[in-house]
RNA sequence: GGGCUCAUAGCUCAGUUGGUUAGAGCGCAUCCCUGAUAAGGAUGAGGUCGCUAGUUCGAAUCUAGCUGGGCCCA
């Protein structure tokens, strides 16, 4: 019986990955793999799992982030860590709302609330969980290991309460507070938009882009005509909201009269004034210049006067005291100013574009409502300059404006503004101006509009330093994110706007006296329900009751929650509400370090999350540093940073970790392209389907791909046909290994059997690595250089480099080790040196399983399974899995520089020789009677005149001869090696290296082999130069057929004798005939007949050579005849015309 | 418009702190092996390292500018 159990014909990937699946799950290797960690007590390694939001079908990106997660939680283990692994699932936010709607047909706010937020809410929940399966499917697989059983969500009632918790603390810091923003306000839906999401809505349009003008009422110049502001927009609509002018008080404006008609004058940049003039066509004189600081408070009439300005035009308020040196503004000696239209002075406004005169409506534009609060902050009442707002929250006019405009969609109406500009001459120029604008990327269709709105937001911009503090200590991969990207964003950080007046959220949990005003925080729901007197738990309950089924979770969700109130502590008989929004989903996943726990509520939670924060590691997209990357600092920073207030914690003893916080190492993933180098799109198809990957080449072959093509931070192209490669390059070729030795170790002749696992038994004829053969010492060598190598790697997160190593190694294995040792393997005799073979082999692939098992978990796993638990091994106590196993650690004593070094020459004077044969058009199949070797240094000589038999094998070559003075065929240079003497001699190096090419190089090497030392003359003084120092090259003389190798030159006698050219002619044949069997599809060892038809000169020598074709082709008899059927095969030999047939018997 | 990042062979990508002959795989050409065989292997051709200037004894590598792509933000 033999020991290993058979493998198949041909090694079917994606069926062992099925096998392998099957076989962990009904065994549990995963959880195994956690017990055992467990059960020793092992330290930890954190892992943190980002959110995906599973509400759409998962892509090759996905893959990519997936496997990465996968790779060093599995090395860890296997190094003896203990990686929880939990799962999570993003599950809130306005894509899902988008979802919904989408299925419901319906767009905005009012129809969601129309149907009904309590059905709404409840789609929203069964959408998420949609995709679930499919994520489920692709997670396992990828055979990424997570647990998904216990996966944290963030809707569920224990993770919103964390949330709340996290939230109330902020509260009661004072770090969460009320306020303005403007945000990019998608109308039509009824919701501002995140920047992420704003982002991906840019698209090229063409705006109406116009220059208009606003009438000075007053001014310096004398002049009876009309003097005007030349303003430049891009959003007409605004300008019904117009409050104010600006310009750049350091820009040269300059005063022109427009024509020659002495009606109209205008102001614009002076840089701008020819451009203009073009542009408009207009005549414009410059009549006086001046710097825009000396514009400023110039008083003028809006396009819209009729709208806020004929009532609050001559309205003014009364500054605050201000030093006048200290105001630092025009105007600065008045106590009392106009609330609005007039010029202001801002540091935005360039000449790059439009006038140099910008339109401003602070409601509209967020550098706009900044310079709004600006100019609010010099007034003694902060609130004496109203926002002046003449659009509603749908995007249509207010009853503010014009009521040709009421009620209309602003983007609308702007041809109708710019026609009614015109008309009443206040147009001085209309063009098309083509830019990115965004739009909903939920809603195509649906422009947004910067529009102010009432938000919450989170004081995170007093927490810079520490988040720059924190950041350093971050182990980032690629390393320019810490201080690039990264760094950059938190050095301009501003406060996070925290609230979206939407629906499917987690609900800010913030009641407010209806009476007072004033706020306070609930940290759970239970403290909720603890209040005096609470009321509107029952809408909860009815809805339960009506329900059975609807989900628990949904009790601190609205519109349950908003029903629930209480007695305000601030206000007789006044009721505390909730705020009616809900929080940016990004602050959801940004707590997951305490929220997937339940954390501070749920039993245990706090125990737990002492041991697990802050975690060693954590993957994902590029397009995640402003999203999750920075949620998690940002929160943990503010809850549990430095400067928290352990009086607001639940256990003050919590870690206060010092630096990298809160991940030590964050390998930060480049986005894929599609096949055609462009973002993948389910529109254009431009990628294979993951699941069509599996099926076709298997899990690993993508695992592999991604983790050895190139640095996970690439951005790459993803083509099945790499994925292809990777595999043929790698695994492909791993298994042609396993599989020779299976087949030779079952083989009838010799049925070795490895031993056991634990070397109790051990294999058949085994003896210490250290008594086998150098080729034996050679490769196991290079597995525990390979070994060192690939923790060395993994241990710094670089899984690329770790990659290349096992790929060479494999290489190695596969195209020196095996190929040099399939004598042995062939061989009759049961020998020693076969055993050691055997025994070789057998602990490489073992070992290299375990090594690619964090890589390639399915086919590691095949191989394991195979080589330790085959039936025929008796090997009952090996660890089940070789999910189970440790990680392999290097014997330094194994490795042998020497060897490698020498092994390495070995090759690249193989390699050589093959170049000089082909150099001389001289195939390998004719023999040649000898070579010349000649090195460049003596010290391999010895040991490679040992391996000349190896050399002449390969290269067939009779006569191999090594030889350090090959003054015949080569000749020798010699030059400088900078890397060494550069540091040694600075500026003077170039004359060293001048002196050295100088020196005669056969003298020179017979020097440093001499006295290990060459002299040179340097600016007459006299350098002793090493070995080191310098280079001595050999080069081929011409006329030889000779190749050159790192420091050897190999030279092939081209002579070829009558013997030699027979035999030569006789391979010839052979080659033939076994293309011709392979050709036929022949079996090994069928037996046949050949038939040659050629001249005598070929005949005498196939006739001679009978034995050697009879036993190289298993043939039994050879004539010289035609085939008696068939066609022959027609082929010249050396120039012999010659056909051919074969027959079997 | 701003920040970050990238540009190396026909293609996809490596290139460690600057060191003087810039690498791999695929593809291509030529060839080998025919008992790992619907596999395997060898050799070769192919590059002014995007452009310009600078720093340096020495630049694919450092600096600045330019050109072009990507991402993020306006």
């Amino acid at each position: 019986m033999p020991k290993l159990d058979s493998l198949p014909a041909k090694f079917d990937f994606p069926a062992a990955e099925r096998d392998a699946r099957r076989f962990w799950e009904e065994s549990e290797i995963f959880q195994k793999s956690l017990e055992q960690r467990r059960s020793e007590n092992a330290e930890h390694f954190v892992f943190y799992e980002g959110p995906p939001t599973a509400n759409g079908l998962p892509h090759p990106g996905h893959c990519l982030t997936r496997v990465m997660k996968d790779l060093f939680p599995r090395y860890q283990t296997m190094c003896g860590k203990l990686v929880e692994r939990k799962a999570g699932w993003d599950t809130h936010g306005l894509p899902v709302e988008v979802e919904v709607c989408k299925e419901l047909g319906i767009h905005t706010k009012e129809e969601i609330e129309a149907y009904g937020v309590e059905r709404f809410v409840k789609l929203c929940i069964e959408s998420v969980f949609r995709y679930t399966r499919e994520w489920e499917e692709l997670t396992n697989r990828l055979g990424f290991w997570v647990n998904l059983d216990e996966a944290y969500v963030t809707f569920h009632q224990s993770y919103v309460e964390s949330v709340w918790w996290g939230l109330k603390t902020l509260y009661e810091r004072d770090l969460l507070y009320q306020g303005h923003k403007v945000v990019w306000w998608w109308a039509q839906g009824g919701t501002a938009l995140s920047q992420g999401e704003v982002g991906e809505g840019y698209r090229d349009v063409d705006d109406p882009s116009i220059y208009v003008r606003f009438p000075l009422v007053d001014g310096p110049d004398a002049f009876e005509g009309r003097t005007s502001l030349l303003v430049w927009t891009t959003t007409p609509w605004t300008l019904v909201s117009n409050h104010f002018a600006a310009v750049h008080p350091e820009i040269e404006y300059a005063l022109c009269d427009e024509g020659d008609d002495g009606e109209e004058r205008l102001w614009v940049a002076k840089d701008l004034v020819e451009a203009l003039a073009k542009k408009t066509k207009r005549k414009l004189t410059v009549v006086r210049t001046c710097k825009g600081a000396d514009l400023l408070g110039l008083r003028y009439e809006p396009p819209f006067p009729g709208v806020y300005y004929g009532e609050m035009g001559e309205r003014t308020a009364k500054l605050k005291r201000v030093p006048e040196e200290a105001s630092g503004l025009a105007g600065g000696g008045a106590t009392e100013l106009p609330i609005g239209w007039r010029v202001l002075a801002a540091d935005f406004v360039t000449i790059d574009a439009g006038s140099g005169l910008v339109h401003e409506a602070p409601a509209f534009g967020e550098v706009d409502f900044d310079l709004l609060q600006q100019e609010r902050a010099r007034f003694e009442a902060f609130d004496a300059i109203p926002l002046l707002c003449a659009v509603k929250p749908d995007g249509s006019f207010s009853d503010d404006a014009p009521p040709a405009y009421r009620g209309r969609w602003v983007k609308e109406a702007d041809k109708d503004i710019t026609r009614e500009l015109k008309d009443r001459g206040l147009l001085v120029h209309h063009e098309v101006y083509h830019h990115p604008y965004p739009f909903c990327p939920r809603a195509e269709d649906d422009a947004l509009i910067q529009y102010a709105r009432k938000s919450w937001f989170v004081r995170t911009s007093a927490f810079k330093d520490e988040f720059l503090r924190n950041n350093a200590g971050i182990k980032w991969l690629p390393e320019h994110i810490r201080d690039g990207r990264f760094g950059d964003f938190l050095r301009n950080n501003v406060d996070w706007a925290l609230s979206r007046e939407r629906f499917w959220g987690t609900p800010l949990p913030i009641w407010r006296c209806e009476a007072t005003g004033k706020m306070e925080a609930a940290g759970c729901y239970d403290e909720l329900l603890a209040k005096p007197d609470v009321a509107g738990t029952e809408v909860w309950d009815a809805a339960k009751a009506a329900d059975p089924d609807l989900p628990d979770h949904l009790r601190v969700h609205k519109p349950y929650i908003d029903a629930v109130t209480y007695a305000s502590p601030f206000a007789d008989g006044a009721r505390m509400r909730r705020v009616p929004e809900v929080i940016d989903c990004w602050w959801d996943a940004g707590s997951m370090p305490f929220a997937q726990w339940g954390f501070p509520h749920v039993e245990g939670s706090i125990d737990t999350f002492k041991w697990a924060f802050p975690a060693n590691f954590i993957s994902e997209a590029l397009d995640q540093t402003r999203g999750w990357f920075y949620g998690l600092l940002a929160i943990s920073t503010l809850l549990f940073g430095e400067t928290r207030d352990d009086a607001k914690l639940p256990a003050p003893d919590l870690p206060r970790p010092e630096t990298a916080f809160p991940y030590n190492a964050c390998i930060v993933l480049g986005l894929l392209l599609g096949e055609d180098r462009l973002k993948m799109s389910k529109r254009t198809k431009n990628y294979r389907e993951p699941t069509y990957i599996f099926d076709q080449l298997g899990a690993d072959a993508m695992r592999w791909y991604f983790f050895s093509a190139q640095t996970p931070w690439t951005g790459v192209v993803f083509q099945e046909k790499a994925i292809q490669e990777a595999q043929r390059e790698f695994l492909v070729r791993l298994q042609n290994v396993w599989n020779f030795y299976v087949l030779n170790a079952n083989g009838d002749n010799d049925q070795f059997d490895p031993g056991s696992h634990d070397g109790a038994r051990k294999g058949t004829g085994w003896r210490a690595p250290g008594e086998r053969s150098e080729l034996d010492r050679w490769i196991l060598g290079e597995l525990h250089r390979t070994t060192r190598d690939v923790r060395a790697a993994l241990d710094r997160f670089e899984n690329f480099p770790a990659a290349g190593h096992l790929n060479d190694f494999v290489d190695a294995l596969s195209n020196w080790y095996l190929r040099r040792s399939r004598d042995r393997f062939w061989r009759s005799e049961k020998d020693q040196d076969k055993w050691d073979a055997y025994n070789t082999i057998h602990e490489v692939l073992v070992a290299t399983a375990k090594l690619i098992a964090p890589f390639t978990p399915f086919f590691a796993e095949s191989v394991y399974q195979n080589l330790v638990r085959s039936a025929g091994l008796g090997n009952a106590g090996a660890p089940e899995s070789v999910h189970l196993c440790d990680y392999p650690t290097a014997d330094e004593s194994l490795i042998d520089d020497r060897l490698a070094t020498e092994m390495d020459l070995v090759r690249q004077v193989v390699s050589a020789g093959r170049a000089a044969r082909t150099g001389a058009k001289l195939r390998v199949r004719q023999p040649l009677q000898r070579c010349e070797v000649i090195l460049g240094r003596k010290e391999h000589a010895e040991w490679l005149g040992r391996h000349a038999e190896l050399i002449g094998a390969e290269l067939n070559i009779r006569e191999v001869e090594l030889t350090t003075a090959g003054e015949e065929y080569v000749t020798y240079s010699i030059k400088a090696n900078f890397k060494a003497l550069g540091p040694r001699f600075g500026k003077k190096v170039q004359a060293v290296a001048k002196a050295v090419a100088a020196l005669d190089a056969a003298e020179a090497r017979r020097s440093l082999g001499e006295a290990g030392a060459v002299e040179v003359e340097v600016d007459g003084a006299k350098e002793s130069l090493s070995g080191d120092e310098v280079e001595v090259r050999l080069d081929a003389k011409p006329g030889w057929s000779a190749a050159q190798a790192r420091g050897a030159v190999v030279v092939v006698s081209t002579e070829l004798t009558d013997e030699l050219r027979t035999e030569g002619l006789l391979n010839e044949v052979v080659h033939h005939v076994q293309g011709m069997r392979k050709d036929a599809a022949l079996d090994y060892n069928a037996r046949i007949k050949l038939f040659v038809e050629t001249d005598d000169e070929l005949w005498t020598v196939v006739d001679g050579g009978r034995a050697a074709i009879e036993a190289e082709c298993q043939v039994d008899a050879i004539e010289r005849a035609a085939a008696p059927g068939g066609e022959p095969k027609s082929v010249k030999i050396e120039g012999h015309a010659t056909k051919l047939a074969i027959a079997v018997v």
